[in-house]
DNA sequence: TCCTGTTTTGAAGCCACAGATCTAT
DNA sequence: GTATAGATCTGTGGCTTCAAAACAG
């Protein structure tokens, strides 16, 4: 990951992929997500200027550079001067856009023909009928002057997962980003967690992005774990039950829920239950779209400083820690961006959450990731005896290439 | 309420082999 | 330090087996 495309390794690098959790140009950015419908949803956002490293989620207009969280709170932090500098949020996209595309996205950007590839100029021939890109699932709208910007009902951002300026552990909304630093935003918790006065309000989103196989917590016991009984969780899913809400095989999606309930008691627990999965690199993105929100939804409180990430190699970063979708100001010891839980919310509400998510569990697929496809391209046309791979040459009773075949 | 038998569900293991990874020279 | 060869490890899908859970009587 670096100045230069993680692709092709020869242009430098434009966009940040967070699926791929890769680095890349423009024209590799649209050959390799136009490769297959799946690879054109990947959820794509600008390159942090500064370090050439993480994803930027805002644009500074008064230095014209785009920045990651990190750059960005470094850069223009309540404490240096330029914290008044107005800022854009930069949001994600998916699809293959052109450059061209790309800069009605983004008023910001533009790239001339001349500073594109040669293969991005082959690309700018294709046709673009395939063409998906869609910023307004990203609930992405345009204000008069232009400027992207994202819509405050975040509940628009289905599907899109953490993407965009929905960076989990973002305390300022976009509102705050053009606000000159030091005013107070009464509209915080609204911004943080809308229509959310509890987890079940916000399942909808929850449930669409959960890919639960790649979490590995697996925490049993939260009563002797943090030593407190789980009160909210216990009321909002007495008759369900939460492994029925969340799904029994997803006990770590439980996990992290019933550990973000029972963080009240004990936050310090619940971030060293966390943990050990966000700092598993297997997956950034899935920690993105998975557990940040549990994560950030905790309740607020004083005492942050006493988070430990302790388990963190040295090697780790601020950068991982947004990766992870823990804040990094969160780990600077600045409160989190969510609203304490508010109570139990009507039950007719309740009740529609979760008939929702029991339509939803019904039709959910937890598929398994193949990591090497040409071993499962093999796999699938190897003959097999009784389901058991078989020895080329010998008799079987399954042909996958020939289903008739048998002994 | 407890016990027993049946059914359902889910996880583990097996197999061959290409490719990745490690080790020695 | 680099290149090569050989050994070892990993992952892939369909099926069977077995244990545990769920259910009924």
């Amino acid at each position: 990951m670096g100045y230069i495309c993680d692709f092709c390794g020869n242009q430098p690098s434009t966009v940040y992929c967070r699926s791929d959790a890769a680095c890349l140009c423009l024209s590799c950015d649209r050959n390799v997500h136009s490769a297959n419908a799946l690879s054109k949803r990947h959820s794509r956002t600008l390159l942090c200027e500064r370090c050439n490293s993480q994803p930027a989620f805002v644009r500074c207009v008064e230095e014209r550079v785009s920045l990651c969280q990190n750059c960005d709170l470094m850069g223009h932090g309540t404490s240096t001067s330029n914290s008044t500098h107005r800022r854009q949020t930069i949001n994600c996209y998916s699809g293959c856009p052109s450059s061209a595309e790309l800069s009605s996205i983004w008023s910001f950007f533009w790239q001339s023909p001349a500073g594109e590839s040669t293969c991005e100029q082959e690309l700018r021939q294709m046709s673009m009928t395939e063409t998906s890109w869609c910023p307004t699932e990203n609930a992405i709208s345009q204000n008069d002057t232009g400027d992207a910007e994202v819509n405050r009902d975040y509940n628009v951002d289905r599907g899109s997962s953490w993407s965009g300026s929905s960076i989990p552990g973002f305390r300022s909304g976009p509102g705050l980003l053009d606000q000159p630093a030091g005013t107070t935003d009464t509209s915080l918790s609204e911004l943080s967690c809308p229509q959310t006065k509890c987890p079940g309000v916000c399942e909808d989103d929850l449930y669409d992005d959960f890919n639960m196989d790649e979490i590995d917590l697996n925490l049993e016991k939260y009563e002797e774990l943090f030593g407190v009984t789980l009160n909210h969780s216990e009321e909002l899913f007495e008759n369900d039950g939460i492994d029925s809400l969340f799904g029994s095989k997803d006990m770590s999606a439980t996990d992290s829920y019933q550990g973000a309930v029972a963080a009240e008691g004990s936050s310090v627990g619940l971030v060293n239950a966390i943990q050990p999965a966000c700092s598993n690199a297997a997956s950034a993105d899935s920690m993105m779209s998975n557990k940040t929100d549990s994560i950030l939804c905790f309740p607020a409180r004083q005492d942050h400083s006493s988070f430990s990430f302790s388990g963190l190699t040295g090697e780790s970063s601020g950068g991982d820690y947004q990766d992870c979708g823990a804040s990094s100001m969160l780990l600077m010891g600045e409160a989190p961006w969510c609203p304490p839980f508010e109570g139990p919310f009507s039950s007719a509400t309740r009740s529609d959450a979760v008939m929702r998510y029991k339509e939803k569990k019904k039709t959910r697929k937890f598929e398994k990731r193949v990591r090497y496809a040409s071993r499962k391209a093999r796999a699938d046309v190897r003959k097999r005896v009784k389901g058991r791979f078989v020895k080329a040459g010998d008799d079987y009773d399954y042909d996958p290439l020939n289903p008739t075949r048998s002994c």
